[in-house]
DNA sequence: AGCAATTACGAAACCGATTTCGTGTTAAAA
DNA sequence: TTTTAACACGAAATCGGTTTCGTAATTGCT
């Protein structure tokens, strides 16, 4: 059961003192070339490596970076994480990511067991319960401890952070406009509940979109979907309501991949031809959108660059080289146009 | 920038000893309920939390778990994370997660950096480069210091440690068994190159098949694609050669599910229709396969079995509740019926 | 030769906790 | 009245490092 070596091993075995072995190790001029010779040769043989809990603690600096996401099997998280890595690595940090599966009390739990030292700073992303039931004391004691950190993609306006967006409301309108302008006369939306803020600023793009051309949106092409995303058949009955009737709409918005797909499924199923009957939109930064049949046109939403900007802002706090104000940057988003949509 | 506050703080503030604050706060019978109820209150208003990287360096215990993948935006491996998560966190463990991204070198670093006290125990997945130069010498290092670790899926044999992996062989095997069974004639097999152990098991089960049926591989039948996963494009290309020809096969098994989706866009265009003139199946635990069109029949793998399966094990070993002799586990597999094979 | 400067190293403090051991005070037992 | 035990707390060691400061021995300068 032998366990690592460490200085005090080294100290021992060759009769100098933790002093002289740590600053044999770092190079120091105040130790002689023999002696730092003779150090080095025996940290090397062992393969000495200092302990990196006791570097820390000494240092009040982990390197590391603690993320917090509502899931991980998510593509758009898994891209975002990616960015968030790259950059973290490229700045000498390391990342711990905690899942908080939509859970307002792990989220919670997740934080304080990160925010008590092991981590120099912190990524989050609100859980749906968070958003929910709008409580989010749990950041004032971040901000007490002034601990830096950034919100990502699911945030809360109120919170006093650096925060970092996809372009929701943008994308949104612009996907619909798009719809409206290639003819559709009635656009559905298959949306999340109100609660999850990214859906409803899609939502809120869509709205616009159609006051812009002066059409209102009719209530029953709206709906929300109150479903866990793993619950495809759940999902799949609700949209089924939504198309199965007599006048169905000749396009669809959808706030994700999942929804656009199922949508797309249900349609065939109703005999509408895509898309020529029904013009299909997701939002997404997925694989799924890709790989169905008729590919899906989306909107792009590039997690990766989230990511990489969101390490960045944190970064930048923990190292202090941001500018004291909290900033907000959006990521802008693109319509990537596949077979769903006419050309 | 005030700062967390530490128990040196609250003794300080309340003129006792920091071991009596230590104690006061643990309940501990030597200190009056006088004192202790003045210590609590004090240490409850001002949000005292011990700070973990010293209770780790004390305790010699990180109560964290390492993984480190080859790539997070992947649906298998994030199923993994997933599974390995829930079980951590059920038994008190975080998890910290670090990319290889399929490099040796990165994999060497990781491994150095979780190896120096971050981490009870490693749960690791190789990466490609790894397997392909065959270079194993970091895990010496690690069994040397005795830190536990498990390999999960991408494994090397000769490494002395628990492992954990699908079953490759026996899944692939019984699905080439029923294309065969449902009258194909020519199945080609669409694997990675050699060194990527999980692609040669699976072509292993593919061959035990044909053999167990007297059938003969034409080495025309099978291809090994390698290129990054990402270049959607140059594997398409790859798969078109196998495809585009006078007589094409009337059967696909493909080691994982992005492969089996180009394969199935191939062969729409080139004008085969599925099941009825190619039957195609992938190997899998994704979310294409359910969405293109027509679905794909699967090799489902478990991914989240996997993780809490490796989890289990690596707990066991830092708790040291395992018995001494190393296991391999194997999870197996299930055959996934849908459309892209007749019924 | 006498004094300052340099060299080469060790002692001790420190990071933030826990825990063992020691001790002064008080109360109970002899 | 003396002994003893219980009580309540503090000092110090420990985890594994880094770093400041102190100092003995040697060297350099006048």
């Amino acid at each position: 059961m032998k366990s690592r070596i460490t200085i005090k091993d080294i100290a021992r075995e060759l009769s100098v003192s933790t002093s002289t072995v740590s600053k044999a190790l770092k190079d120091s001029h105040e130790i002689s070339e023999s002696t730092k010779a003779k150090i080095k040769a025996f940290a090397d043989f062992y393969h000495y490596k200092p302990n990196s809990l006791a570097l820390k603690l000494r240092n009040q600096k982990t390197q590391v970076i603690g993320i917090i996401i509502p899931e991980i099997v998510h593509h758009f998280f898994s891209r975002v994480i990616s960015g968030i890595e790259k950059v973290a690595n490229q700045h000498g940090y390391n990342v711990m990511i905690c899942v908080s599966n939509e859970s307002y009390d792990k989220e919670l739990l997740n934080i304080e067991m990160l925010a008590n030292g092991s981590v120099d700073g912190l990524l989050i992303s609100l859980s749906k319960e968070t958003q929910k039931i709008k409580d989010f004391k749990h950041f004032d004691e971040l901000i007490e401890n002034n601990l830096p950190f950034v919100l990502f993609d699911r945030i809360e306006k109120t919170i006093n952070c650096d925060k970092i967006i996809i372009d929701d409301e943008g994308g949104a309108y612009r996907a619909t406009k798009y719809l409206i302008e290639k003819g559709c006369k009635k656009i559905a939306l298959i949306t999340t509940p109100a609660y999850v803020t990214v859906g409803e600023s899609r939502k809120m793009g869509y709205i616009k979109a159609h006051q812009k051309h002066g059409i209102n949106v009719a209530e029953s092409l709206v709906i929300k979907i109150d479903k866990d995303d793993d619950d495809h058949d759940a999902i799949y009955a609700l949209i089924k309501k939504l198309i199965f009737v007599k006048n169905p709409p000749d396009g669809i918005f959808a706030v994700n991949e999942l929804y656009a797909a199922l949508a797309m499924k249900v349609s065939k199923e109703r005999g509408l031809r895509i898309p020529q009957d029904i013009e299909i939109i997701g939002f997404t930064d997925g694989i799924i959108s890709e790989f169905s049949s008729p590919a899906l046109t989306t909107v792009a939403q590039h997690g990766y660059t989230m990511g990489k900007h969101a390490a960045e802002m944190l970064i930048n706090r923990i190292e202090n080289k941001a500018n004291g104000n909290f900033q907000t940057e959006v990521i802008s988003t693109d319509l990537k146009f596949r077979e769903s949509t006419l050309n």
